[in-house]
DNA sequence: AAGACGGGGCG
DNA sequence: CGCCCAGTCTT
């Protein structure tokens, strides 16, 4: 008969204990990032245009856009009325630009139905454009400091490897992750606030996927993976999307050529890698059934 | 549950 | 040149 799960002595509030995550608090006071949305005069919307912009983009990338971004549309409603061919070309190359068009939505539904504030809560935060689980929780505790589970690809893989001693967490955000993320998050809303930013920051400089700095990291000595001898990942590896050659990359190649200005349907084809690469085509018409693209009289431009 | 969706920079 | 990044939405 096993023991009930909350008694082993690898518990996740055991390993990660009050005073666990002092420490980690503690490091993130003195080496934690000076980043602009992370002051306090930051406003809520542009914590949420931060987030938005930082979904599978690294900070570095981020930072210059997003503060010629807020110095240019401050509030729900400035972003609301702008064109949505001048917000795909301050969008530049961030990426998945069907996310500034879901941020331009989510900024038209925060006016229309929220009389331009960021709504509160997970469900009315989930109901907006562009926002899933993790943002909805983020938004949560960093712009309305309340207390939400915030579970970012940093904040999995500290867990995973500080509690379980696994080496990096799996493709999917799974229920157990879940409880353990949960289970871990301190009672208290202002100190769950730092803890979600504290741990994020350690994953993002210290618990890295690559080459994690133990040394360096105020949880190695209570660390399961770190004192297990980092263990490498025991299941299959989490299966990466190829880019070369993708539509993906196709799509970006269009979109950089529309931000430069308005081309013809043949310039569009013209990126084609050979004469049998039919992909231009099938992505021009994928980004007109986005409204990332207008295609008229052999014509296209920025929607 | 799996696949689509950008782009750049580091080791 | 492979790997990774403050995920979300669709099927």
């Amino acid at each position: 008969m096993p023991a009930p799960a909350s008694s082993l002595p690898d518990a996740p509030q055991e390993i990660l204990d009050d005073t666990a995550i002092d420490a980690v608090i503690d490091w993130f006071t003195v080496a934690g990032r000076d980043l602009p949305w992370r002051h306090d005069d930051t406003s809520s919307w542009s914590i949420l245009v931060s987030e938005i912009m930082l979904q599978q983009t690294p900070v570095v990338r981020v930072l210059p856009r997003w503060l010629e971004w807020m110095h240019r549309w401050p509030t729900p409603r400035d972003l609301d009325e702008a064109p949505t061919a001048e917000v795909l070309r301050a969008w530049d190359r961030l990426g998945y630009p069907r996310r500034a068009l879901r941020l331009k939505d989510c900024a038209h539904a925060i006016v229309t139905d929220h009389d331009g504030e960021v709504p509160r809560g997970p469900e009315a935060l989930r109901a907006l454009p562009g926002i899933g689980e993790y943002t909805a929780g983020a938004v949560t505790a960093f712009a309305h400091h309340g207390r939400a589970v915030v579970a970012d690809t940093n904040i999995r893989r500290v867990l995973v490897r500080s509690v379980r001693g696994e080496a990096s967490p799996g493709a999917a955000f799974t229920a157990s992750e879940r409880a353990l993320a949960t289970n871990v998050l301190p009672e208290d809303p202002a100190r769950s606030v730092r803890w979600n930013q504290a741990v994020m920051e350690l994953g993002a400089l210290v618990c890295t996927a690559r080459s994690p700095r133990c040394d360096a990291c105020p949880l190695s000595s209570r660390c399961r993976w770190f004192t297990a001898g980092r263990p490498a990942q025991q299941g299959p590896p989490v299966r990466r999307q190829a880019f070369e050659g993708t539509d993906r990359q196709m799509r970006g190649r269009i979109m950089a050529l529309l931000r430069e200005g308005p081309a013809s349907v043949d310039q569009v084809l013209g990126l084609a890698d050979s004469t049998a690469d039919d992909r231009p085509q099938r992505c021009l018409d994928s980004l007109v059934r986005d409204g990332l693209a207008t295609l008229e009289e052999g014509t296209v431009r920025l929607p």
